[in-house]
DNA sequence: TCTTTTCTGTTGCAAAAACAACCGATTTGT
DNA sequence: ACAAATCGGTTGTTTTTGCAACAGAAAAGA
């Protein structure tokens, strides 16, 4: 458990929290380690959570299939994020997307109770953690109003310009890299794969766009 | 100022807190009261907030018009619910939506900061209001996921059924009121407004629904 | 290395949505 | 009470999307 520390010492859960000091909260918040392979589930819909997931190896998504077997990813979390932040307070109700291992993962899971609670002795940075988390949570809900900015446009064209130009700004540049394929791309937009791939050449052949695998460039 | 604090009592962020120790707290968190008639900005996309909005009196719509002229409602905000709790931390960036009165309104905002910062003497609900703005945030996280769910679906059909089913839940009936008209709640499905009252209809004919006005029953 | 699987682009077709225009009913404001 | 504005429903047309099926390229696995 200790060999994590330098990793979780990088995670937005302990940022500014000396390496001792996580060494102690490792046990006073009760933290459990556990890798998944690509394609397995950290968390099913429907499943009441009573511990916050940091990540810190792999990629996890946070998704939902239905009946008919679409797919919409509601968010990404990468490496040093974490999950479960909405689900602290005791009358959250049940998780509402499946979190699933879209890489081979390490997660750390940590006792939300404890988390909360912040305990009388040892723990001189567990204030720290706690704004910590509440910066985290406050910027996923950014995240998640950004999302919903690309989403609500109307055609495809807008919402890959819209996801396209967001994440230039995020990444400071006309040419980006994103974390998706096709697939996972329009199931994040919540678009037809095969009517996205059409747009995005349709865009490229205008001269809106440069694109080679997963890396792009807007003109 | 002293009048809201029976009101007060009743939202979110002072939840469990004694009237006198409300009272204490106004001018200890800088309170300031302000009204808004119908259709006024309380606050506009780009701004930086540097204070936590709670609604006393009236509606508020989270929205943003694009170019031309399609509007995107985000998020709704009824009486004793709050505002701008995702932009406390330091580093939050620009607002990214509108704050709009859709019904004459009443707020009273609170500087962020000194929610944020416990106060070292007298406030000793602090603590509590500060947990209160954590589950208050949390919840809304919540909130957006499902309306991701919502607008994420394929046709404006299944928008409609799954913003309805919610509803019904939420308000633990078949029978349910929503606090839409057409035109907001085709802009907060993101669909147009002509082609989602067809589909109401189209579902009515079909006897899924039963709807008058806003009212509605799932059958 | 060779085979199998995954990934991406392409096409045609059917279904659905956006858009525009209109009308009657209701609500609002004076 | 009356005029004006808003609201909800309807229809027809155009545009866009979803869907299905396929093929070459790339990646993964044996």
């Amino acid at each position: 458990m200790k060999k994590y520390i330098p990793i979780l010492k990088k995670t937005k859960l302990f940022a500014g929290v000396a390496d001792e000091e996580i060494g102690a909260m490792l046990s006073c918040l009760d933290a459990r380690v556990r890798t998944y392979k690509k394609g397995e589930y950290v968390h099913r819909q429907g499943e009441h959570l009573n511990s916050i997931t940091v990540l810190v190896d792999g990629e996890l998504h946070i998704q939902r299939d239905d009946y008919w077997g679409n797919r919409t990813i509601v968010n990404r979390i990468a490496i040093g994020e974490l999950f479960g932040e909405a689900y602290a307070a005791p009358e959250s109700g049940a998780l509402l997307n499946d979190v699933v291992a879209v890489e081979d993962s390490t997660v750390i899971f940590f006792d939300v109770r404890r988390i909360i609670t912040v305990c009388s002795s040892a723990c001189r940075f567990h204030s720290m953690v706690v704004q910590n988390l509440f910066f985290a949570i406050s910027e996923k809900n950014r995240t998640l109003v950004q999302k919903i900015g690309h989403i609500s446009k109307r055609t495809t064209r807008e919402k890959l310009i819209s996801y396209l130009s967001e994440e230039a700004k995020r990444q400071n540049s006309a040419s980006l890299i994103i974390p998706f394929n096709r697939q996972q791309l329009a199931d994040f937009l919540s678009v037809d794969r095969s009517a996205m791939s059409n747009e995005l050449c349709k865009m490229r052949d205008e001269g809106l766009i440069e694109f080679e695998k997963n890396q792009f460039r807007l003109l």
